[in-house]
DNA sequence: TATGAATGAGCATTCATTCAT
DNA sequence: CATGAATGAATGCTCATTCAT
C-alpha cells in the first residue's frame, strides 16, 4: 500500500520533471540545454533530479518512453482490420502526421537528433518503440501485401517505407520546408492515392 | 596565375581539414569530437583548421557543401527525361540509396542530426541544398504527376512524399533497423512497384 | 535567520576569493592572472569563482568595493568641519596617502590601471567612488573656498586639483620614483603649505 | 651615404608602424589590439611588424619614445627662466594640460594603463622620460622654491607635488569626470593660483 | 528526499610569434 | 626585406555530476 503511494509519488516526480525537460528541449535542444535550466523550469534543485534519473540522457529516454506510451494509448486501428484497407491506411497517415503537430514538432525534432547520434539511446529506441511497432503492424499489413505484392518477403519492406515516408515528410517538415508546412492537411488523402492508386468512383 | 595556385592550395588544404573532419565526425560525432581531434587527423595544428573554417560548425558546413558538390557530379538524370518515367523512378531510388552506402552513411547520420538541431545550418541546407534539388526536380515530376494525379499542385507535395520516403528509409537504416540493412538493395525495385504500380507484364 | 547564515556564507567566501584575487593580483597583475591562480590561491576549485562573480573583471568590481567600503569606514573628517581648514587638509592629505601603503600600493597600481582601459570598469568607479567622494567633499571644501578663491564656481574644480595632486603623486610613487619613496611621509605637511600658505608662527 | 638612407627607409617603416599603433591603441586599447590590426592599419603584413619591434610590448615604447621626442621638440620654457615665476608656471600648466588633447588622450590613456603594470615598461619610462624632466626642470624650481619654501630639500617634493597635480587630474579627466571635461581651460588659471596664491592686483 | 554549493575536467578559440618562400 | 600561413601554448568559462547537510 504505502509502495504504491511512494511509486505514485515518484512517478508524479519524474513526470514533472520530465514536463519541464520536454518544454525546454522543445526550446532550446538538447545540448544547449542545461540541468539547471530544467531544475528551474520544474521548481526544484538541479541535484533532485539525479534522484529520479542516471544523467541528461536518461532524460530524453524518459520523454521517449512517455512519447510511446501516450501514443500507444491514442493508437487503435483494430477496428479497420477487418474490410477496408485504404480506410486504414488514410487513418494511419492522418494518425502519425498529426500526432507530431504542435510542440510535439520541436520535442521530436530534439528526440530524432539525438538518437540518431547517440547509440545506447538508439538501441533502446529501436527496441522499445520502433520494433514492436513493426511487429504490431506487420499482420494489418501482411493481408494488404498479399494482395499487392507477389513475393511476400516484402512485407516488412513496404512497411518501412510506408513509415519511412511519414517520417521523411516529418523531417523534410522540420527542415524548414515550406511548401510542407502550407500543404500538411492534405497530405494523408495524397499519400493514400500514391500509395494505393486513385480511389474508384462509386 | 599565382592566384590560382593560391586558391588551390587553399582549396587542398580545406580539403584536407574537411577529409579529417568528416572522418572524425563519422566515428565520434559531432559533438564528442574537439578541434584537436580534427587537427591531430588532418596532421595540422589546432589554430590552423581557424585559417580555413570561422568555427566547429562551419566544418559541418564544409561537409555538407562537398557532399552536395559531389552529388551533384555524379547526379545526371538527363537520359531519362523523355519517355521511361519508370525507369527514372528506378534510377533515382537506386542513386539515392546507394549514394550514402558505406561511410557516408555514418557522416549522414551526423550531419542529418546536427542540421536538425541547429537553425543556421539547416536554413543554409535548405536553402543550399534541399531547395535547388526539389526545384530541379520539379520538372521531371511534372509530367509524371500530370499522367497520374488529378490535381497538379499536388506535384510539389508528391515529390516531397517521394524524396521522403527516401530519406525516411535512410533514417530508419541510421536507427540500426536489420531488416532494412538486409534487403537495402531490393528497396529500388520495391518502392518503384509500389509507387508506379506492377510492371506491366510484356 | 537561515538567510542570514547563508548570506554570512555567501559573504565569507566572497571575501575568501576577493582576498586571494587581491593578492595574487598584486602580485603578477589583472592579465597575467589566471582564475587558476586565484582559485589555487583561495584553495577552491575554479568552477567555484563563478558562482560568486560573474567573470574576471567582476573580481576587479568586488577589489573594488571593498576598498571602497574600507576606505568609507576609516574616513571621518566630520571632527574637523568647523573652524580649523588647515588641519582638515592636513589630516585629508595624510589618510589619502597612507591609505594605500604597504601592499595596497600594488594592488591599487593593478586596480588603477586596468579601471583606466575598461570602459565598465571605469564607469561604476566613478560612478560608485569618485562622484560621491567629491559630492560629499564638496560642503568641506565649499567653505574654504569662498574665502580664498574669488569665482565660487571653482570650488569644484579646486577639490580636483587638491584630490588629483594626490592621485598624481601616488602614480608617480608607483612609477617608481625614489624620491618619492624616501620622502613619502613629508608630504602631508608640504603639501598644506604648498596650498594653504606658509603656517602662521605663533 | 647608403646607410644614411637605409636608416631613413628604417625610420620611416618605424613610424608607419607607430602611427598605426597609436591610432589602433587608442582606438581599442592595447590588450584588445592583435598584431594584424595594427598590421592591417599599416597596410603591411604581421610578419613585417616584427622587422622593426621585437614583440608587442616594444611598440608601446615606440610611442613613449616619440611622444617623449616631440614633447621634447615643443617645450621650451627657457623664456621664462628669468623673471616672471607666475608666468612659467602658467605656461607650464598650459602646456602639460593641453599637450595631451585630443587624440593624445586616449592614447596616453592606454600608455599610462601599461606602463603602470609592464616592469620593464615602467623602469624604461621613468628612466628617459620621468627622471629627465624632473632633473631638467629641478634648476628651475629651485630659484622658485628658495623664495618660498624653507626646506631647499624639499624642492623635488615640490616639483613633483606640482607634476603629480597635472598628472592626477588628467587621470581624473581620464575617469570620465565632466566637471573637469567642461572646465578643462580655466585649470592653468585656477592651477597658477592655488599654488602661487592670488595675483597681485597692480 | 531535497537541496544547491562545490567540483574540475574539458574545450573552443585566440593570437603573438616564427620562418619558409 | 616582405609576406602570411602555420603554429600551439594558453585560458576563461561551462556544466554535468556529486555529496554533505
Amino acid at each position: 500500500m504505502k509502495d504504491s503511494i511512494q511509486e505514485q509519488l515518484i512517478a508524479a516526480r519524474r513526470n514533472q520533471i520530465i514536463d519541464a525537460a520536454t518544454k525546454v528541449f522543445a526550446q532550446k535542444g538538447f545540448h544547449p540545454t542545461t540541468i539547471r535550466d530544467i531544475a528551474r523550469e520544474a521548481g526544484i534543485a538541479d541535484g533532485t533530479i539525479y534522484n529520479y534519473f542516471e544523467n541528461k540522457t536518461a532524460l530524453i529516454l524518459g520523454i521517449l518512453d512517455r512519447l510511446n506510451e501516450s501514443d500507444r494509448r491514442e493508437t487503435d486501428f483494430g477496428g479497420f482490420t477487418e474490410g477496408d484497407f485504404r480506410s486504414y491506411m488514410k487513418a494511419y497517415f492522418r494518425h502519425r502526421l498529426t500526432a507530431l503537430k504542435a510542440d510535439n514538432f520541436e520535442i521530436f525534432r530534439v528526440v530524432i537528433s539525438e538518437v540518431l547520434v547517440n547509440q545506447e539511446l538508439r538501441e533502446l529506441y529501436y527496441r522499445k518503440i520502433i520494433e514492436p511497432t513493426f511487429t504490431m503492424a506487420e499482420t494489418y499489413f501482411q493481408q494488404w501485401t498479399e494482395q499487392y505484392i507477389v513475393k511476400p518477403t516484402n512485407t516488412r519492406l513496404a512497411m518501412r517505407a510506408i513509415s519511412g515516408m511519414v517520417l521523411g515528410l516529418i523531417v523534410e517538415y522540420l527542415m524548414g520546408d515550406p511548401i510542407l508546412e502550407a500543404a500538411w492537411d492534405e497530405l494523408p488523402d495524397l499519400l493514400t492515392a500514391m500509395i494505393m492508386g486513385q480511389e474508384p468512383h462509386a
